[in-house]
DNA sequence: GTGAAAGCGCTAACAG
DNA sequence: CTGTTAGCGCTTTCAC
């Protein structure tokens, strides 16, 4: 079980009687070396087992190879779903991932870009909606194209890969609303977040104005994703006499379901809800909950895609990219057409 | 938004007017520099806005404080948490970590090792059961210490974490023998892999025979861990008069839960199950889920913290670690205390 | 096609 | 307490 200090590529130019430079040819595919002495360097290498040390190559030619991803939180079905599409196509153009959670923690996320900076990564990732200035500036400062994924930041400038949250929101209002319900609530996160403020209430507003409804702010909630919060919401829900909710985490409305039938409300007779994430939990759960459906494999990967082109200093043509969504109709809407499901 | 090609140490070393090595010293927090001239070097770095190049103190220390984690799955809840744990203590120590999935293909295994040794990680956190001989042997070939989480080798000799698996599905089994069933079901991966037939098995058989039941082969299932398998299995279990089961994983038993309540069979009166896992998934559904409950978090955790350990060389009383499990008597199972939930 | 030489930015003895 | 001097292992001009 001894480790052997593997061999350097200074040790396979050696036993092969060629210069360093020749060996690095070789290793990096390039093609101004004659057949026979390929052969050889190759033989060698596989002899001594030489293989490239990644940092000395990284020091050398200021690449790394390695890309970073900040993120809120790993066991959030949510993101880790990103997370993946990142990471397979990241592995398809040969880039590793440095991964960092952040909670969404500001000074956390900063620092996590900060260090990631240090380590030289080539590009990043980045997912997490609290955008403060701080967290914008030094994703601006670093020395590395940074693509946001799921997120979006206030100005709208940073390239970015996402869905149209205006018009996913304001389509899963106005399905609430056909069925005839007046009260429905808004779960979101606290407005200070673009997201929120920018997007997924001006879709709400816009169904509401559509439908002739008034804007009720009482109907309007933050919670953080995750089911306990939906169980603390369900409460206030009830008692601002909500109908139904549109929430923006699959969590969260797993709370506000299980707390409304413990309560006597039969879903969705009496209360509709509409998901936003369409992560696992809405097709294990019964009745299984009706959500706008997006893409986040997809949205993953195509933010990874942009970013290797970013990196390659590619000219991209549009770096503000939405993805198609859709809306799931399942078990926590009453639903128009006869779907027997 | 111009890109600042960062100062390095020898540019604050000019504007102070000492060596690089004082300001190596400094910024290293070594004690033998003079309080003045480290208030200007400090200083220095402050105006210069530098940060220390990773990658070419990396070569120069060979130390990257950087750790790999390979894992089957992100998007899986089970190793998602361990990953949590895991992350959080490397912080904790300042380690970064690249992490891999390997959706437990042994040849991805093999080469994610390979990969991150030639990035000259300090250690690496290995997750996944199929540790067939090469992976084994590539593990020990590295020049970094390894530890296996919530994995287990079949000889059992490698660095590990992990809960008793044979005492763990010994009682899960003994719960529901003891509620009156004699033909329980045990779902698990292949017995091709040591945790399943060195751990799991050993533990279902010891409960049976310690019942005075006969071991029927015709019990053993095995299955991919997600929900479709689930499915899948609930439909054989069906024909084999199975009457409960314990199961590895939490969304196979959703599987078979939602699966058998839809053919008629009423949970836990008619079909009583236990999982394995212990994740959010066994909290949401109705009924919930009785499982065994595991650390998981801390499995990460701790294994993180033997790597620490392991890279700096101390020495370690224990490398076999077992964290202690339970069973969390929930809803799918007919709890002897009269516990209303 | 192949080699020589100069770094990449930093750490680590070793002096003083 | 501080500076000098070698590298770490590899890429990359620039010659030949």
């Amino acid at each position: 079980m001894q480790k052997k200090s593997s061999a350097t590529i200074y040790d396979v130019a050696n036993r092969v009687g060629v210069s360093l430079a020749t060996v690095s040819r070789v290793v990096n595919g390039n093609s101004n070396v004659r057949e026979s002495t390929k052969r050889k360097v190759l033989d060698a290498i596989e002899e001594l087992g030489y293989h490239p040390n990644a940092v000395a190559r990284g020091l050398a030619s200021k690449k790394t190879t390695t890309i970073g991803v900040v993120m809120p939180d790993v066991t959030d079905m949510y993101y880790s779903e990103l997370a993946r599409g990142i990471d397979d196509v990241a592995n398809m153009y040969h880039y590793d991932v440095l991964l960092t959670n952040t909670d969404e923690d500001p000074v956390r996320e900063t620092m996590a870009v900060n260090n990631l900076a240090s380590k030289q990564v080539d590009g990043i990732i980045f997912m997490g909606n609290e955008l403060d200035n701080e967290i914008i500036n030094t994703i601006i400062g670093v020395d590395a194209p940074v693509v946001l994924a799921g997120s979006v930041d206030e100005a709208g400038k940073l390239p970015s890969v996402n869905i149209n949250y205006i018009d996913a929101v304001k389509e899963a209002t106005e399905a609430i609303i056909k069925n005839g319900h007046t009260r429905v609530a808004l779960v979101t996160g606290p407005m200070t977040h673009a997201i929120n403020r920018l997007h997924r209430l001006v879709g709400y507003k816009a169904a509401l104005e559509e439908a002739g409804l008034e804007f009720d702010e009482s109907l309007l909630f933050s919670a953080h994703q995750d089911y306990a919060s939906g169980l603390q919401i369900a409460e206030k829900l009830f008692l601002a006499e909500a109908s139904a909710a549109v929430t923006y985490d699959d969590e969260i409305a797993l709370g506000i379901m299980n707390y409304m039938r413990e309560h006597g409300k039969r879903i969705p007779e009496d209360f509709e809800i509409i998901t936003a994430n369409d992560t696992k939990f809405t097709i294990i759960t019964r009745p299984q909950l009706t959500s706008i459906g997006q893409p986040k494999y997809d949205i993953g990967a195509v933010a990874m895609r942009m970013l290797t082109k970013l990196m390659n200093n590619e000219v991209i043509e549009e770096t503000q990219v939405q993805l198609p969504h859709s809306l799931e109709r399942r078990g926590t809407t009453i639903n128009p057409n006869h779907v027997i499901q």
